[in-house]
DNA sequence: AGCACTGTGCTAGAGAATTAGCATTGCCCT
DNA sequence: AGGGCAATGCTAATTCTCTAGCACAGTGCT
């Protein structure tokens, strides 16, 4: 089964769903530890198969153990996730979201990474037309 | 109240900080009619007690009805959700998630939004020396 | 002032999410 | 092959979310 109409998660699967997403792939005992308030291993492994069942998740095996990996590419739920940061909090405005990503940590970026975004930007531009 | 350390808002209550978030402040009436799947009058009005009880939101009076507006301001709020889908989805890179953007909507700003956001890279290649 | 209307305060109940605990299975080492 | 360890499968109970419904307060109109 894909994720239907991702009727929304609770917020335990949503934090189990934020941490596989993180680290991209997670065995039971890895998403317990990285669980902020973290329940027993137990309880984990339930929702874990809730998870699966309502198919937000797929298993492989690792040995003895099962290794838990997002159905749902990363990439695709990260625009979902922007999107949603958009609508919520930038009246849909994806400038406004990079002016505000740039204020919060163009400090930290790197100069190669900050060329890299000129190209991007030129490109959009010459594209534009 | 402020806001605690924060323990995670259930799914509903997440809605409905969304959709004040989204629209800046609103009535009872006008949260039930924005949240998907919408529950009674009656539940979101029990719902808003507790996230003001919680300190998530707090209310002005507009004639003989309620407003609610959040106490974390838009700005803020912004951030760490902005700081979130970072670590969830782009191992914290700020970079990476504007290119996202980018390549989810450039094609959609306009060429003073393009310039704007040039401007803005300028001035950070500039003061990160 | 009296009535209708719209909105809030509150409590109890249904339902879903989360947890705990036990039984079972498979791997690994001697 | 046998025993120990680590992991999973499942079910029942608890806890928390969410809902329904009624009682009360404030406003505006006649």
């Amino acid at each position: 089964m894909t994720p239907a109409q991702t009727p929304p998660l609770s917020r335990r699967e949503r934090q189990i769903m934020d941490v596989i997403y993180a680290s991209g792939r997670a065995t039971a005992a890895e998403v317990m530890e990285a669980l902020p308030d973290p329940p027993t291993y137990s309880a984990v492994r339930a929702l874990l198969r809730v998870l699966l069942e309502k198919g937000h998740l797929r298993f492989e095996h690792d040995g003895p153990r099962y290794v838990y990996l997002p159905t749902v590419p990363r990439n695709t739920a990260r625009q979902s996730a922007l999107r949603q940061v958009l609508r919520t909090f930038f009246d849909g405005s994806a400038s406004e979201a990079v002016a505000a990503l740039l204020d919060m940590s163009a400090s930290k970026m790197t100069d190669e990474e900050l060329d890299q975004l000129q190209r991007l930007i030129d490109q959009a531009k010459v594209e534009g037309r």
